[in-house]
DNA sequence: TAGTGGTCTAGACCACGCT
DNA sequence: GCGTGGTCTAGACCACTAA
């Protein structure tokens, strides 16, 4: 048998579950924490955590003096703080498709090796993905990869399944903690029209990303295009 | 004079000073928890409670039964979360003007009484601004705001200064939490070709954006159009 | 004044990583 | 085994809100 969770998060789980299933209801003030305690026989402390955790992830706001409320949240385990491209497209209620791939090796030019940080000639690992519905084209990846990240293991295992993060952190114990992105607006130009199926002036959301571990060591830098007739960016944020 | 800072509070801005002036570098270990209750003279609660706040900010991350270590962050203090435009076009190293303003009422038609969960007639504050720098305009933005949230204050207050989320909250106390926003790419078209001074085929970054506070009320709706060749969008995540 | 959350203490026992 | 952080208790006093 497995050790059963903490008791924090029992009680956290606990009080989200009731909120989703309407026991608590938005705008209604949760039991105060003496309550909670008797309720679920813990001490105040352990109550105050399970609710410190929940405030942070916006189930719950404090309203000083008064008491704990159920926030109207419009994210409620919708914030993509942090998601692959797969997670994107089914928020927007796609289902990706993989239309081609392509992975080789090469040398860091003068560009690419300012962008890694690394030597001129050092290895990158180059993947090319389209990706689209119903064979229609709607975005083109370019990733790159340090090489030397992945010393002695197998490359392909990166393009296992759907998500190349899960991948990272399942073969080779690498969590990508950080994201910079640059985002903007381009014509498709002559590359990209026929690529994806559209005119030379259509506009493109044009992406720049990094991605670093914990160390932060730049472990991704990549570049998508999507077409924007077929793809918009969803955000959500909480303000801290 | 005022009432000194919580035990917590000072332990956690001292060892964030101490990791911003070198002190503390990155990748070396923080002297464990004991250490730093003899060191500040408190409870070991009151140290967890500083190192808790410093890892949410991505200061510091600890490592399992070893120690807990300064973060390599790329973010320090940079985390766009929640960021007006004279925010994010600071970030860029810009400093944005405002080229030209103005502001109306208008009443909900079908498509904003729908944006703005109004009844069609309902009144609404429209607020339109093109924006740029040394009078080259970059961005046009049409911000729309249900009239009954300032009932009996003065409008213009919302138009002071730089920042409109600052004046919500002064004037009106109404605080944003949650933003959602959809980003996609569109061609300039005769409408914004002319405002910005570009060709009918340029690309242009376009933003539709939702704000709410606590209590989930839609406080802004907004459309924004930035010259790609001007404006580059930085987003930067950290993950949970 | 009564009720709420905010801060703080001094202990305790446990799980994990290393040697 | 030892040192680290992870969890938990049973108290205490304070600041803010409302009646």
């Amino acid at each position: 048998m497995g050790r059963e969770k903490p008791y924090y998060q029992q009680v956290r789980d606990d009080i989200r579950e009731k909120i989703k299933q309407g026991h608590y209801r938005q705008g209604q003030y949760l039991p105060c924490e003496q309550k909670l305690e008797k309720e679920y026989g813990v001490s105040r402390t352990t109550v105050r955590s399970a609710i410190s955790e929940l405030v942070q992830d916006g189930y719950l706001y404090i309203v000083r003096g008064k008491g704990t409320k159920v926030a109207y949240s419009k994210l409620m385990d919708n914030n993509p703080s942090l998601l692959s491209f797969t997670e994107i497209l089914k928020s927007h209620g796609y289902e990706s498709q993989m239309i081609e791939r392509t992975i080789d090796v090469i040398k860091a030019d003068d560009n690419l090796s300012g962008k890694l940080g690394l030597q001129q000639g050092e290895e990158i690992i180059h993947i090319y993905r389209v990706r689209g519905t119903d064979n229609e084209p709607i975005s083109v990846n370019h990733s790159y990869f340090p090489k030397k990240l992945f010393r002695g293991k197998e490359i392909p295992l990166l393009l296992e399944g759907d998500s190349m993060y899960e991948n990272l952190q399942k073969y080779f114990h690498i969590v990508i903690t950080e994201i910079r992105e640059e985002i903007w607006a381009i014509s498709a130009g002559k590359k990209y029209a026929e690529i994806l199926d559209v005119s030379r002036q259509a506009p493109l959301l044009a992406f720049e990303r990094e991605s670093f571990d914990q160390e932060g060591n730049l472990i991704e830098y990549s570049e998508v295009v999507y077409r924007s007739d077929r793809y918009k960016h969803a955000v959500a944020m909480r303000k801290k």
